[in-house]
DNA sequence: CACGATGTTTGACGTTGGCAACTATCGAGG
DNA sequence: CCTCGATAGTTGCCAACGTCAAACATCGTG
């Protein structure tokens, strides 16, 4: 559902003119602002994750590696090829932030744990990720609830 | 959840029951929220290039592009180099999906605008990312507005 | 044991991304 | 006018991403 604004109102292609106050459907509305916000989001985590000298890649499999998880499940996490994972691991292995363990009830996937300074790192990281959220900073914290709360329920479904 | 927060007397003001009185600090639990969100929205925004034939990089130039404006603009607006975006509006040129056109004003400058077809296709991305978007479709238009006021709280900011 | 399904890796190939060096142009002085 | 430093864009170089097809090991079942 939630498919059509089933009320579209004259919309004016001009140029940002004189036309006053076109409403624009709130779904873009909301579209448009989180396209944004992702933008931010996605330069506050490459600072971070330069910051603990991780490419971007780097820093969103091991932020996803609370605990020990297969390949193709950080694969999955990702949003990204299996084949992929194998490279972005083998550099956060070269660097001991990670760990390929054997996985006793199948021998063919291996388990991918941190190690001790990958936790550290990935402690480091989830600490600066919230402190210079670029949202974060903007809310006090009875509208924070209410963002969890709607982003809970987005996360749900 | 695995690391606890050392001293965590936060303040509840919200009507959460008896359930774990010692929370996550809200702070990171929308961190983590927001986090998801990103995945979902990159993975969201790859599905939609793929959809219209561009790369992900490519497609959130073009949707830049919503009117005419120089590469360092677009650079900054992609929160990357210069030098990178050369190579990516060379690839949508090629395409016919952009122009790059003199500046009259400062001959340095280069006036990257899209193309009737590059505006077309740019209308058709924004579409599809408003209908699919992971966050949209779990939201009635009520929570959209609240949404929205907080998201534009922060993007002001 | 044979066989298809699953988890991971490898290799090939194009795209991103950042940095340093280069060119062209602008703007301000001498 | 001419020189300089700054700015906009490009090029080359190189590491990393990302997808695909193919290979390999292992699993589960018939």
């Amino acid at each position: 559902m939630a498919t059509g604004p089933p009320t579209a109102p004259a919309r004016h292609s001009s140029q940002q003119g004189e036309q006053a106050a076109v409403e624009e459907p709130i779904g873009k509305q909301v579209s448009r602002l989180l396209f944004e916000l992702a933008g931010r989001m996605r330069a506050h985590l490459d600072q971070v994750a330069a910051g603990v000298d991780l490419t971007p890649t780097q820093a969103r499999a091991l932020h996803h590696l609370a605990e020990p998880c297969p390949m193709g499940e950080v694969a999955s996490r990702l949003h990204c090829d299996p084949s992929n994972v194998t490279g972005v691991v083998d550099r956060l292995e070269e660097r001991g932030l990670v760990e390929r363990r054997p996985d006793p009830a199948d021998r063919r996937r291996r388990l991918l744990a941190p190690t001790a300074a990958g936790a550290q790192v990935r402690a480091e990281m989830v600490q600066r990720m919230v402190e210079g959220h670029p949202l974060l900073r903007a809310l006090d914290e009875e509208e924070m609830v209410t963002m969890r709360d709607l982003l809970a329920k987005a996360a749900a479904s």
